[in-house]
DNA sequence: TGAAGTACCTTGACAGGCGAGGTACTCTGG
DNA sequence: CCAGAGTACCTCGCCTGTCAAGGTACTTCA
C-alpha cells in the first residue's frame, strides 16, 4: 500500500529486472506477478511501471518487443539484456550494503 | 558513497530521527556519528541534512533550540516530540515490512 | 597569517513517483 | 445485446527529495 510506496523508492528497477530474469514478460503481468508475490500488499502504479520501462530501455538493460497475439489486447514484452543481468547483480550486492547501512543507523 | 545513497533516500527522516532518540544534537554531529556508525560508508549531504530538518521541524517532528555556547560556531540543537518518537516507530514496521515485501520480489 | 576544522544556511536544477486522463479490445451476466 | 469489468497500453504535468554550488562566521594551530 501507500506505506511502503515511499520505501520501494529506488528498487522500482531493481524489481523489474528481477521479474524479467525469471522470465520475459509485459508490463500488466508483471504487475500482477508483485502483487501476487506480496499478497496484494505492493504493486506499482502504472505511470511509475511505464516509466521505469523507458528509462530501462533507454539504459540498454531491457529491450522491448511486441507479441503476436492476434486476439486481446496487444502486449509489449520486454527481455533483459546482459548489461541488465550485470546491472541487476550488482544491484543486489547494493541492496545488502543498504540493509546493513540503514539497520545499524535505527540502532543505539 | 554515491552507491547507496539512492537506496537510502526515503529513510533520511527516519535515520534522524534515531539519533535524536538517543539524545538531542545538532546538525554537523549527526553527520559525524553516522559517518562514525557506518565506518564512514555513509554520510548525508548538507543540503539534504538541513532541509530534513526543515521538514521534520515543520512537521512538528522535531524542535530546535540554539546551543548557549558562548565560544566557537553557534549550534543549533534538534530534540525530538512524542509526535516524532510516534512516527519512528512506525517507520521502524514499515523498514521490516519493506525489507520482507523487497526480498520477496527480487527472487524467482 | 593562512589553512583546516567546526557549524550553519540558501538557491536552483534535476530525477523519480504518480494522479489524472486517455485509447482500444474482450468477455460475461442480466 | 449491451454495460461494465477486465486486459493492456500510453502521456502530461505536478510534487517532493536530493544535492552541487555557493556563501557566512568563528576557532585552533603550525
Amino acid at each position: 500500500m501507500s506505506l511502503t510506496s515511499d520505501l520501494i523508492r529506488g528498487h522500482t528497477d531493481q524489481i523489474i529486472l528481477a521479474r524479467l530474469i525469471a522470465q520475459d514478460s509485459y508490463g500488466y503481468e508483471i504487475n500482477k506477478t508483485i502483487a501476487d508475490k506480496t499478497d496484494g500488499d505492493y504493486e506499482f502504479k502504472e505511470a511509475t511501471l511505464y516509466s521505469a520501462f523507458r528509462r530501462l530501455e533507454q539504459a540498454g538493460l531491457i529491450v522491448s518487443y511486441w507479441g503476436d497475439s492476434e486476439q486481446g489486447a496487444r502486449r509489449r514484452y520486454y527481455a533483459i539484456t546482459p548489461q541488465g543481468v550485470q546491472y541487476y547483480a550488482h544491484s543486489l550486492e547494493d541492496w545488502q550494503e543498504a540493509k546493513r547501512i540503514i539497520d545499524s543507523l535505527l540502532t543505539k
